[in-house]
DNA sequence: ATAGTATATCGTAGATGAACGATTTTGCGG
DNA sequence: CCGCAAAATCGTTCATCTACGATATACTAT
């Protein structure tokens, strides 16, 4: 997760993060731009998307990093709400929200 | 910037980072959404979207952020493409490269 | 129950982000 | 030339990412 503009512990200043009108909608696009601030992130989605039903662990096969890291990969996305994984047996199976993707795809479209 | 899947020293295994085709375009996308990926930066984003033209230092006025922290964002987002500045007699103005959002817009829409 | 495969989590290390205040740079005006 | 205002950069601090290997967990099948 990215800062997000955060409370800082009480040293550094800290100037009382004033919340403007439209800060949401920003924290809301951040968060769905952060999921895609990385290369593997990115071509995890995609993956995803093309094969539009779930697929597992075959992710690990076509990235260039290991298992755990892939892993830590698909937790952000499973955060940002972008991706939902359920377990198939010994497996887990992944697919994309098409609604936080369409979210995603209108809040930049409506920038 | 994104450790945007780097080169990292020596040490950590680093296995080689092979390069797939679409590599390039998840490193663009990749790269885009990272500009965004910090509530501060869209919230400038939409700033200078709507002001179409530049704006100064008044960016700063518009954050609860201190100036040295904003003129960081700015750089990030200059450095992404997102951004122009120009100097303006003692001033600077920032606009929108309206190809670079272009560009975003397109390569979400594209996911 | 047990072994085996598939994921997730833990622990670690190094790099980087975000934030601030302080300082330096830059371009105008007196 | 000198001082001013605006912006950038420096230096610091803490949090978080990214990556890995090693380990733990989960479910199947034997």
């Amino acid at each position: 997760m990215p800062p997000k503009t955060v409370k800082r512990r009480g040293a550094c200043g800290d100037r009382a993060a004033i919340v403007l009108p439209d800060d949401a909608a920003a924290e809301n696009l951040a968060a769905l731009a952060w999921a895609l601030a990385h290369p593997a992130r990115v071509r995890i989605v995609r993956l995803l998307i093309r094969r539009e039903n779930c697929v597992c662990g075959e992710i690990v096969d076509h990235l260039p990093l290991a298992q755990s890291t892939v892993s830590q990969h698909l937790k952000i996305l499973k955060e940002s709400g972008l991706v939902q994984g359920e377990v198939d047996g010994p497996k887990v199976c992944y697919c994309i929200n098409p609604r936080k993707l369409k979210e995603l795809k209108t809040l930049i479209a409506g920038l």
